[in-house]
RNA sequence: GGCCCCAUCGUCUAACGGUUAGGACGUGGCCCUCUCAAGGCCAAAAUACGGGUUCGAUUCCCGUUGGGGCUACCA
């Protein structure tokens, strides 16, 4: 075994098919392969899959790579492609030939029988099949521990394709060899493929690297996640107004835990929480409704810069946007983003909630206009409270409350009936952030100017 | 079917032979309160089952059941 005390050598791989977008599934082994890279000053390599041909595409390629830099995990090598590395298969398949350890099959697909095995050749046409020796394979697994197979319920697996071109076995075995990958972490629907690799290795003459299989995320009706399951494509999160910061987070605890009870992390304390035993064997259910928790979370701690750059993009959507809001109007807009805060489990929250405070026309809920009309004289008493706001020196919580508080008082109606009018006429809407707030917001003029119209 | 792996509240998980089995999401209640949220407090909620080993099992061993993975000239 190599000893891997050393911790420059540390090199973890990335290794996605572009057969199909990033799913959720990719994007926590992607997460963990650079937490741990991270974590022992390693380096994280991204790597494409891409030897079927007929299957792959660069579209899925780029939306990976989208997807990849949408999370915040950044690569330090690669992208490199399989495709572009076909001699060096073709080689280690020669190699192999030559030493015994594989043959030429001539059987046709999904055909091939042991007596093949009589005939086989070193040279001739067909696929290339890997001569499984006998014996037992065991290895010991990072986060599942011991496992031991006997190999002779393993199948002379193919390794080069009648084309030419090699499968997923000799492909990773090779490249994994190729970049000095020290630690191999991946989905432990790879745990039955390890031992035939393990064979690769040995016939290759190459040392092993560490072997770490992370348990699937399972759908909420506890079955694989896929397309059934709705978002299963990382990228339709951030459709769905979920911020990177949170996904990851929310990830990181989907099959890891700290040992600790924290559940809230930055960047680097993840890095320096994250261990290889903290990962469970057991499969994890994706929950939603933990992740919206989560959002909602980091929505309300964001800083403002941040959260407005998310946030932008949105509102220009909406055609709610202005660059008077980044300037001129910058307080106030900050002001509605903190009332705005703890409403919003996503992104689309902000701009739905927005519309009363940045559009130009307001629209009534009539059922919310009739709910207020109900105290008759409600018109008069906004009126009233308009010319009190009027001679209102300084325009903030404090005082904005005690007039209101005053002239309820006055007019012998309860605070909250002034304030509910005064809600609806300052938004259309029957909820809103705190009525202080919102007039803060909406500022004096407009305030003054929806009561007396009301 | 064969082989491999897994199993604590509904869900994510803590416990690494001795705890009233802890935390979080969600759920219910209360508080706060100008509405809605957020927040605070409280509550209900789990060791799949059966055998061992042990003074003592969530924890170690075996079996059963359940779940997952692999079994392609896919990755």
């Amino acid at each position: 075994m190599k000893n891997m005390t050393d911790t420059s050598s540390i090199r973890v791989r990335f290794a996605p098919s572009p057969t199909g977008y990033l799913h959720v599934g990719g994007a926590r082994t992607a997460l963990f392969d650079w937490l741990f890279a991270r974590r022992y000053g390693g380096a994280f390599i991204l790597r494409i899959e891409d030897t079927d041909v007929e299957r792959s595409s660069e579209e899925m390629t780029t939306g990976i790579l989208e997807a990849l830099t949408w999370l915040g995990l950044n690569w330090d090598e690669g992208p490199y492609y399989q495709s572009k590395r076909l001699d060096l298969y073709k080689q280690a398949g020669q190699r192999l030939l030559e030493g015994g350890h594989a043959y030429y099959c001539a059987c046709p697909a999904g055909g091939h029988t042991i007596a093949c095995r009589e005939q086989a050749s070193r040279e001739g046409g067909g696929a290339v099949r890997f001569r499984v020796p006998q014996g037992t394979v065991s290895f010991k697994d990072d986060v599942i521990g011991e496992i031991s197979i006997e190999s002779d319920t393993i199948e002379d697996f193919v390794l080069l394709r009648s084309d030419g071109h090699p499968t997923y076995h000799l492909s990773v075995v090779v490249d994994d060899i190729d970049m000095r990958i020290s630690h191999v972490i991946r989905g432990t629907d790879h745990v039955s493929n390890t031992p035939k690799q393990i064979l690769l290795y040995r016939a290759l003459g190459a040392p092993l690297p560490a072997f770490a299989h992370v348990p699937l995320i399972l759908g909420p009706d506890k079955t694989r996640m896929s397309k059934r399951h709705g978002a299963t494509s990382v990228m339709a999160y951030q459709e769905q107004g979920i911020v990177p910061e949170a996904f990851r987070n929310f990830l990181a605890l989907l099959g890891w835990s700290p040992g600790t009870d924290q559940e809230m992390f930055g960047d680097d304390e993840l890095i320096q929480a994250f261990s290889l035993q903290g990962i469970s064997k057991a499969n994890a259910v994706f929950n939603p409704e933990k992740l919206s928790w989560f959002n909602a979370q980091y929505l309300a701690k964001l800083p403002d810069h941040k959260l407005i750059a998310y946030l932008k993009p949105e509102f220009i959507n909406a055609g709610l946007w202005r660059d008077t809001l980044e300037n001129e109007e910058a307080d106030r807009f900050k002001l509605l983003l903190e009332a705005l805060r703890p409403r919003s489990k996503t992104l689309h929250d902000f701009v739905r909630q927005s519309r009363p405070y940045l559009g130009t026309t307001l629209e009534y809920d009539q059922a919310a206009v009739a709910k207020v009309s109900k105290e008759p004289q409600i018109r008069e008493h906004l009126h009233t409270l308009a010319d009190r706001l009027q001679s209102l020196p300084d325009f903030n919580h404090q005082t904005l409350e005690a007039v209101i508080r005053a002239l309820a008082e006055e007019l012998a109606v309860k605070p909250g009936t002034l304030m509910g009018g005064a809600r609806v006429a300052l938004t259309g809407l029957s909820v809103s952030p705190g009525i202080f707030e919102v007039m803060m917001i909406l500022g004096p003029e407009t305030t003054i100017q929806r009561l007396r119209t009301f």
